[in-house]
RNA sequence: GGGCCGUUAACUCAGUUGGCAGAGUAUCUGCCUUUUAAGCAGAGAGUCGCUGGUUCGAGCCCAGCACGGCCCA
């Protein structure tokens, strides 16, 4: 613990001085009458109900503000996310009580007791008849008015933002509603919620660097998960046709403003449904997600109206390429011509890499931050979809969207592999990239190509980045303000 | 990994050309029985992120480091 500060030198001798009269400091046996917010409602619904004379309730909330004023006093408290004031008078409670709420500080918890009455201006107030000391407070509150703002001690100390900025509360709040509407979608859809593995014996499923740790007993390595799909797969194989999963992944990379070493997915499967069944799903879900949390389907995100009414944008990469990265048709097919104009723009290919992943970065530098609304790009090439069944139409393609919205790729689908011998090949070609220096690329997953050697139906499947869902609709320019408690560096 | 910015009292922040470390809130003492960021009078409170350097003298200038923020890769 750190030095005592004069503060809470000063707040260690009230608390023996409470002891001292033998009044506990953190009893347990107050019981409340009802919240402040179930006060607040009948205050709201039928206040002639209240009044002078009116029934005693008995009332908890930690201290925010106090005005002393010699033989009486206001204390505003706070219980959950609701405020109240409680005024309290020496003459009516009595010398000791009021000798004790003499001695508590901003930040205790307290228990109220009384009746309501409205004061000069109308304020709705309890007038305490009895007022106790529920839990201390050692460490004084930041300043009550700026609040905290420092962002490092935010996220540090998330409890102490929360106490004090009401903006930070509904971020959580509003994240709460997002993934709990997004479950019940997924239950009226008779999608069934599944958990599988966070540790796995081989990280598959994305491209990504996982964590690695081992387990003692079994003596072996394992690896946190960096995406859960082909698990879910194989509950497919299993004959759970409808399965998703909202839970953390992990990938062993930098954090920025857009990435947190874990965070929040949901993935989702369908069985004989396809890539363009899930756009249609997607837009459905986020339709209802958007209106069940904000109300309306239109939203305003760091300086951009977006617009979530269903009909959204749908484009191929070749096109989107040609419309938004300007690149002509017949460039677009030349492997050289591509390159030439990558070094013109400084942007940094290796040689070796193929037509299809220099498209694909072509795409991420020139066309992903202008999308803003929401608009699904599909026609990925087979390179860079190791999992994604081949397009019928043009082999070098798959079956495969992505979602992007204001700038950055919020959902990834596509109809899956269920061929085991195509899937046998990919994760060959994943091998040999793997050899070639990719330490992203996927690892062959023998044990996984088993299981579609049984048979899978034809499937489609989906995963949504909650956090980045719920930065769009909380107006969040970074991860970390969406993420309770992000990860930093050690502070000393 | 690179660039820019920040780190001063518990909190929010000033700090001039390099010349005694400041304010508000909070805290402590006294007064005050309807306040609304209550008021009045008084008091205490600092490893100026860390380590070096320049200087008669560094919160301020220089170098390195740590942590954080934003942008870029």
């Amino acid at each position: 613990m750190d030095k005592d500060t004069r503060v809470i030198q000063a707040r260690k001798e009230k608390i023996t001085a409470i002891k001292e009269k033998g009044i506990p400091l953190y009893p347990n046996d107050f019981k409340i009458s009802c919240t402040v917010a179930q006060l607040r409602h009948i205050i709201d619904t039928d206040p002639s109900s209240l009044g002078e004379d009116g029934k005693s309730f008995c009332l908890a909330g930690r201290m925010m503000a106090v005005n002393k004023m010699g033989k009486s006093s206001f204390v505003r408290f706070k219980d959950g996310l609701d405020q109240m004031q409680v005024y309290i008078q020496k003459n009516k409670v009595g010398d000791d009580t009021y000798d004790l709420f003499k001695k508590l500080d901003i930040g205790d918890f307290i228990g109220v007791t009384g009746p309501l009455f409205q004061t000069k201006t109308g304020e709705w107030t309890i007038l305490a008849t009895d007022f106790r000391l529920l839990s201390k407070a050692l460490r004084p509150l930041p300043e009550k008015f700026h609040g905290i703002r420092d962002p490092e001690k935010r996220y540090r100390q998330r409890y102490l933002d929360l106490i004090m900025n009401e903006d930070t509360q509904n971020i959580f709040i509003t994240r709460s509603k997002i993934v709990s509407a997004m479950r019940r979608f997924f239950e009226d859809q008779e999608f069934m919620e599944v958990e599988t593995p966070m540790m796995q014996p081989l990280p598959g499923g994305a491209e990504a660097t996982p964590f690695k740790t081992w387990h003692n007993a079994l003596g072996m390595e394992l690896y946190l998960r960096i995406a859960p799909e082909l698990y879910l797969k194989r509950l497919v194989v299993g004959g759970f046709e409808k399965v998703f999963e909202i839970n953390r992944n992990f990938r062993n990379e930098g954090v920025s403003t857009r990435h947190n070493p874990e965070f929040t997915m949901v993935e989702f499967y369908q069985a004989y449904a396809d890539y363009q069944d899930l756009m249609a799903l997607t837009e459905k879900m986020f339709a209802h997600i958007v209106e069940t949390v904000t109300g309306s389907l239109v939203i305003e995100y760091q300086g951009h109206t977006i617009d979530f009414t269903s009909g959204w944008q749908r484009m191929t990469m070749m096109q989107s390429l040609d419309t938004i990265g300007g690149i002509a048709p017949d460039m677009l097919k030349d492997t050289q011509a591509l390159l030439a104009f990558a070094k013109d723009r400084q942007i940094q290919i290796t040689k070796t890499e193929s037509h299809g992943k220099i498209l694909t970065k072509l795409f991420d530098i020139l066309v992903e931050p202008k999308l803003i609304q929401p608009t699904f790009i599909t026609g990925y090439p087979v390179e860079v979809s190791p999992l994604s069944r081949k397009s019928e139409t043009d082999p070098d393609l798959t079956d495969r969207f992505e979602l992007f919205i204001a700038g950055r790729e919020i959902a990834n689908g596509f109809s899956e592999i269920n061929d085991p011998e195509d899937q046998y090949n990919r994760f060959l070609m994943q091998v040999s990239q793997r050899d070639e220096g990719n330490e992203e690329a996927h690892i062959m997953d023998a044990d996984y190509v088993e299981a579609l050697e049984y048979g899978m139906p034809p499937t489609a499947g989906e995963g949504i980045g909650i956090d980045r869902l719920v930065m769009l609709l909380t107006n969040a320019a970074s991860i970390r303000e969406v993420i309770l408690f992000p990860h930093m560096k050690h502070s000393n």
